[in-house]
DNA sequence: GCATGATAAATGAC
DNA sequence: GTCATTTATCATGC
């Protein structure tokens, strides 16, 4: 469904200068966020239920495999890791309320 | 029965419920009131959640959405942001 | 139909 | 590495 929008460099892609040396000043712009598909989630999950925390080498695999760079695979594990502390906390304030227990 | 529980936590999450009209008048007071530097502390996001009666985290969701919106578009606010100014001058000089 | 709250990529401080 | 945040996107309310 979805791959990166910068394609078309293949190998590094470039995530974010888009103007060569030229330009003086360099107001870095920001990447657009681009959310992930389907697929690419799938397999994020499945490797991060494996090992909350991904090595090096299996990093690159996976990005290769799922077009996205080194980069983004390791933000998107800092992320999930994020998600993952934010949901126990959740679920312990939720059930904590003691809705029916 | 857990299960019913869990469910019932899942749902819970990404179903949205507007906060009522008294929470976001505290949380627009204190926008409105720190303007200029619109980053309530931990404890103050605290204690803004319990006088809302929602969690740290709906706190913090509502001034990162309020931020954002703000800043990319200060006109629309502008009647908003005159109403809550008026509000705590009032209180200020009480 | 937008307003609004929550979540998902991406950045930066530390 | 964590973690608060920015930003766009999603999902819902009305």
């Amino acid at each position: 469904e979805n791959t990166n929008p910068s394609s078309s460099g293949s190998a590094h892609s470039a995530a974010k200068e888009p103007a060569k040396g030229a330009a003086p000043n360099a107001p870095r712009t920001r990447k657009k966020r681009c959310p992930y598909s389907k697929f690419q989630i799938r397999e994020l999950e499945r490797e991060f239920f494996f090992n909350v925390y991904i090595n090096k080498e299996k990093r690159l695999q996976l990005s290769r495999m799922l077009n996205l760079t080194d980069r983004q695979v390791k933000i998107w594990f800092q992320n999930r890791r994020m998600k993952e502390k934010k949901l126990s906390r959740d679920r312990l304030q939720y059930f904590s309320g003691n809705p029916l227990l | 029965a857990v299960m019913i529980l869990r469910s019932r936590f899942l749902d819970a999450r990404r179903k949205r419920r507007n906060f009522n009209k008294q929470a976001t008048e505290i949380l627009n007071e204190y926008f409105y009131s720190h303007l200029s530097n619109p980053y309530p502390s931990e404890e103050a996001k605290e204690e803004l959640a319990k006088k809302c009666g929602i969690t740290v985290s709906q706190v913090s969701n509502w001034f990162g959405n309020k931020r954002i919106r703000y800043k990319k578009n200060i006109g629309k606010f502008q009647e908003e942001a005159n109403i809550y100014a008026a509000k705590t001058a009032v209180t200020a000089t009480n």
